[in-house]
DNA sequence: TTTACATTTGCAACAGTGTTGCAGTAAAGG
DNA sequence: CCTTTACTGCAACACTGTTGCAAATGTAAA
């Protein structure tokens, strides 16, 4: 995977946010930088290399956020939960919260995706 | 809310299916009864009834479901889990399966989707 | 049965998200 | 500096979901 600048400031912009962003937040983010497209491609392709993971968000919408633990130990622990503030509308991974579940036989669990919506700390205040 | 063919098929068609059902698939379903626009707007209305509860499935789309525990006793249970099996592309309600979590003091949880991915009863065989 | 009116519908048009093909551009190694 | 191949931009498209408005329809009352 070649370096280029619109993945070297995507990079930087995913690491330097503290919530989840959405292709086109960071389009709009980079102001111009590149195409739409690109954007989409790139968001491909740092997930590819583990650099990020991905998740659909409650209003259906793809978001992006950086592996906390991942890039450190190179496995990947993704069944966290994001919470979705419905009044700032910011999206965060809730690294440390996991859910405990047990589905019925004979269904086999690839991957979750578990998303709470409410409140943040933010906007409690 | 008035009775109308639309309203009446269209809670038919979710009464008799076992999977969760998106706009779209309900309306190729009624075979061009009625107009896209309309199946969104009754199924806005069934929701507000307490008929169907609605969530979004992992790939972005709106799902809907009749309530099962809801229409009986008139409470409302929707913190089950969702199973989107990624071979048949089925949708299902796991209504006896809710993910136990705790989540970090002044986070305000509303709403919770919890949808997982994999492969179902019926395509492991 | 007819009337009246609010609700529902269809149409057209739109906004937003995500994808694809293709031609041109640029990164990286030799 | 050259070559190769990955990457980018553009244009166009498919799909999902929404909105305004005029026409149609359900419902309850006259």
């Amino acid at each position: 995977m070649r370096n280029t600048i619109a993945k070297t400031e995507i990079q930087k912009l995913l690491n330097h946010s503290d919530v989840a962003l959405s292709p086109s937040e960071i389009e709009t983010q980079l102001h111009g930088l590149c195409n739409r497209v690109t954007v989409y491609r790139v968001l491909e392709r740092l997930e590819k290399e583990g650099f990020v993971h991905k998740f659909t968000n409650v209003d259906g919408v793809l978001k992006y956020a950086v592996c906390q633990d991942c890039d450190t130990n190179h496995i990947h622990h993704h069944n966290h939960a994001h919470f979705n503030c419905t009044k700032c509308g910011d999206v965060t991974c809730l690294e440390t919260v996991e859910p405990k579940f047990e589905v019925p036989v004979n269904y086999e669990v690839a991957e979750i995706n578990f998303t709470l919506s409410g409140i943040c700390p933010k906007c409690a205040k």
